[in-house]
DNA sequence: GTTGTTGTCGATCATATGATCACGATGTGC
DNA sequence: GCACATCGTGATCATATGATCGACAACAAC
């Protein structure tokens, strides 16, 4: 028992004013002076009362809401890694996680894209869903697209359909290639190189976060086979964010294969005002928590057990 | 499914958004300018949703209190038999009821009683633990009291010990008498005529209700024997206020047993502005119903349980 | 006793809130 | 096509609310 909950303390017979008061208040909608006025206490003596049943947890608000829970996650994942902020959508039994994430990651663009702004974007199953969804809006405000990395063009091009062209720049090159010294080569390309840079200008980029695990996009792709995932997960790898891999604290490993990849690194994607990352599942708890750890992404968007599971670890 | 429901439904994305902006205001406490902010929202339109959200029970205020539950039952007493004002106290293991009630009782007085008012008294126990919490408060306010009916000096006294007497009139009589003609002959008595007349005067009436069962306190103090409750029983008495038995429907019965009491009568009762009963426990379940019923009392003051079963037993 | 402390109270005032109104968009029926 | 109703929106304004302040009473230490 210390002080504070000292003062907290009362008689009995005030629990019972306060509760009326609260029950006048909250159930039958009474102005504080319409209380006072019954009770015979002044206005301000209700307010001082309603204040005080509320700071000691008397009066609780419950908000009956799927969304309910989520909201208590929300913070604290902002809390623990220093997010601008988290979206965490509720556990649901119906329906691809996938497609939930990209329907709220993509009402999260909505409201924060402004007109003639410009939204760059990663590699991944969830960013595909979530371009799709925004096409509408990305028309409506007059939003610029640009990949962070090749590879893109297959699943971007469904979006830009009926756009003007000029507003979407695409790396003209595979995610991945063979070789680095074709990969140097690529990066070196006039066309490569303008889109790069312009996408150093954007105000937003949207990513998703790969496991390290065999069913990866990146696998069922054809970018990367299971022995590699198996080279990369004993170097320390638990996730990649548009082809690079990072370990537990979310620093990127130094691996062969990121010397092959088309596009940004960490540290251009960094200096993108802010990151949105939109992944959830069971398998993507470790990758997400480093790359929360490790500054990697200043938004995250997951779902209700996948945040538990983040924050659960990160408890002890 | 009717029109007023249909009116209430909403999208999905549309219950996110107000979950959250719930979830501010009254979780964050910010205000609804800063949620606009936030969320990208007119003012206005935050108001609106946190309307909407308390219309369809989307927001839910618990009073974490063991009053909670009581306040429902009030409203539906006073909705129920027209009373001015309900007050149900807590069911709780510990404690004597009729102590707690007689607490009840005396905290609703001691917030109503105004200088210089009249309290008009009536028989019993919890009519007598009342007004001893009241005392202090009686010559703090310059209360005037008085009895409704004889009997009462035994108990009254240690409440005015202490106090100018001028302030305290008593009918100076048992409650009740062995003949009809000792009875008449009192009623006639000067000093006896003066304070029941005094008595119609009074602001408010405080009395118990009693159970005609063999515990009543009426048949422990010798004014009344076990065969003649049985008697009352089978002409249809369900309880009796200051002495005066009724039926289940608060009617008073036509008894000899009346002709003997000294005290006043349920019309001069009724007179008075405001009469208030105070009474509980199982026993008296449907003493107190039948008084509420027959609109013999305008205020009740009452157990959890007690109210529970007189609510039941009228919503068929 | 004085003095300082603490807490409570209500007065005052800035702010937060919600009621009302008028406008514009949308859809509907004629 | 044109009214017409309906709805959502924001502007405006009255009201409700809570922060701040000084006055005052209760109380402890001296």
């Amino acid at each position: 028992m210390n002080e504070a909950y000292d003062e907290l303390a009362f008689e009995p017979h005030e629990e019972e004013l306060l509760s009326r008061v609260a029950w006048h208040y909250y159930h039958d909608g009474l102005t504080q002076s319409e209380i006072g006025e019954r009770l015979n206490l002044s206005r301000i003596k209700v307010s001082r009362m309603l204040d005080r049943g509320r700071k000691m947890g008397l009066i609780h608000v419950h908000i009956n809401s799927s969304y309910g829970g989520c909201f208590a996650l929300e913070a604290r994942l902002q809390e623990l890694y220093g997010l601008d902020e988290a979206r965490v959508i509720p556990a649901q039994e119906t329906g691809n996680v996938n497609d939930r994430l990209a329907e709220a990651a993509s009402q999260y663009l909505m409201g924060r894209l402004r007109d003639q702004e410009m939204l760059a974007v990663g590699w991944g199953a969830t960013v595909m869903g979530t371009l799709q969804r925004l096409s509408r809006t990305l028309s409506y405000k007059d939003i610029s697209l640009v990949s962070l990395t090749g590879g893109v063009s297959a699943y971007i091009e469904g979006v830009a359909s009926g756009r003007s062209s000029q507003n979407v720049h695409l790396i003209p090159a595979p995610l991945v290639v063979s070789q680095e010294s074709i990969a140097e080569a690529i990066r070196a390309e006039r066309h490569v190189v303008e889109v790069m840079s312009m996408a150093r200008t954007a105000n937003y980029a949207l990513v998703g976060i790969g496991a390290v695990a065999d069913e990866a996009t990146l696998i069922a792709s054809g970018y990367a086979s299971r022995s590699q995932f198996e080279i990369f997960r004993r170097q320390g790898a638990v996730g990649d964010i548009i082809g690079i891999f990072y370990d537990q604290a979310g620093e990127p490993l130094d691996l062969p294969f990121h010397k092959m990849l088309v596009g940004l690194d960490f540290e251009a994607l960094s200096a993108i005002p802010q990151v949105i990352a939109a992944a959830g599942g069971p398998r993507k708890v470790d990758a997400i928590r480093a790359a929360a750890r490790g500054g990697r992404i200043d938004v995250l968007i997951t779902d209700e057990p996948t945040a538990q599971a983040i924050i659960e670890k990160d408890q002890a």
